[in-house]
DNA sequence: ATCATAAAATACATTGATGTATAAAATACA
DNA sequence: TGTATTTTATACATCAATGTATTTTATGAT
């Protein structure tokens, strides 16, 4: 039934007030939403504690969103993006992968809200046929760019398999580590994480 | 509101009718319980679909469990096993690893219901801590489990890593592939499994 | 300062779900 | 076959949540 204590007002001081009100609250809508996403999962993610958490109603919500799904839907366009680890040109690919292997646990361990948001969207998407093939294609996009990105950064001469293999192992790999270690951080410390994916060094 | 076509009696013809009706219902209801968190998600499996499914009403359920989180526990505590490959004694580590990788793309294929249900059950584990720490400790058996099996298959100077932390790398993968294969077959087929997996042995 | 417009709060209607209490039906047993 | 008991169905109370309609409040322009 809501915290009454942590009612803060989230967009607070962001910049100055700016003409635009309805951007500001927009945002302080969304920024609360991914709260309560991540605390709850996306499913049990009710209007009353977003709003509650901005320090609004439920009206200033339908004033800005059509609908529950597109709050939550646009907080996921909004904060889903994909980790860009601190890659050094020229090293080996065993050390970018170390590189990845620690961004991916720190990811795990800072975002926590974040990504228990993004995976329990990922399952509503399971279930939600449009959603799904509307995410898959933006995967498709994602995939494209990390493609490009990595090979500035390593040499396909050095991989076990084509590229593009490549990365959507990695990804499955990192959403797989990252979920485990939000299950259990004990069984799943950085050392886990770093002969994993140093291993797909040949 | 209930298919009316598909209610078909799930528990129909096991074999004999045997004495103890109560567990054919139970095990009809937690069959049916199965079959409605794999497409609908864990959270969204409601009561009135289970029963209907197993051709009955709430009234039946209510009579064999205390609530809905005992009917569900009980679906995942009873349907929820490690994948067991077909390995093969003294084969190299490269073909341990495929083999693995034909099992869990062919897992994520015929048993996309129940590992859907897995999958969501875990984020209701990530929000709910007393479910969550009981899911861990389960895990580190199951982790021990497969350690001792995989002891008889594999030699560990084979590995990468110590067989421990191999494991846990194995079950991450092979999570976060089938989850990714779930949203999008076709980003994801066997041959991806096959590299990604294959790509473990030094 | 006044008025028009936009934003947010409140009040309301509706829905879908759980869980309980009670009645009906099926089963086992004497 | 008749009765006690268990199992399932029905009816009911409650609750939490979404979404809509309406009112109040704030904002901006003239």
């Amino acid at each position: 039934m809501a915290r009454t204590a942590s009612q803060t007002k989230l967009a607070s001081a962001k910049g100055r007030p700016k003409g635009d009100k309805r951007e500001r609250t927009r945002a302080a809508l969304i920024e609360a939403a991914g709260q309560v996403i991540g605390e709850k999962g996306f499913e049990r993610a009710s209007l009353e504690e977003v709003a509650a958490r901005a320090g609004m109603t439920r009206g200033a919500i339908y004033g800005n969103f059509k609908s529950k799904e597109e709050l939550l839907l646009a907080f996921v366009g909004t904060h889903w993006r994909p980790l860009a680890p601190p890659l050094k040109k020229g090293a080996p690919l065993k050390e970018q992968l170390r590189i990845i292997a620690r961004a991916t646990a720190q990811a795990a361990d800072e975002r926590r809200a974040i990504a228990v948001g993004a995976l329990s969207f990922q399952i509503y998407a399971l279930t939600h046929e449009a959603v799904q093939r509307e995410m898959a294609a933006g995967n498709v996009h994602i995939y494209r760019a990390i493609e490009k990105a990595l090979a500035e950064f390593i040499d396909p001469a050095e991989l076990p398999m084509p590229l593009g293999r490549f990365v959507r192992v990695l990804h499955a790999l990192s959403d797989g580590l990252m979920f485990q270690r939000f299950l259990d951080p004990d069984q799943f410390p950085d050392a886990v994480f770093i002969s994993a994916f140093e291993a797909l060094a040949p």
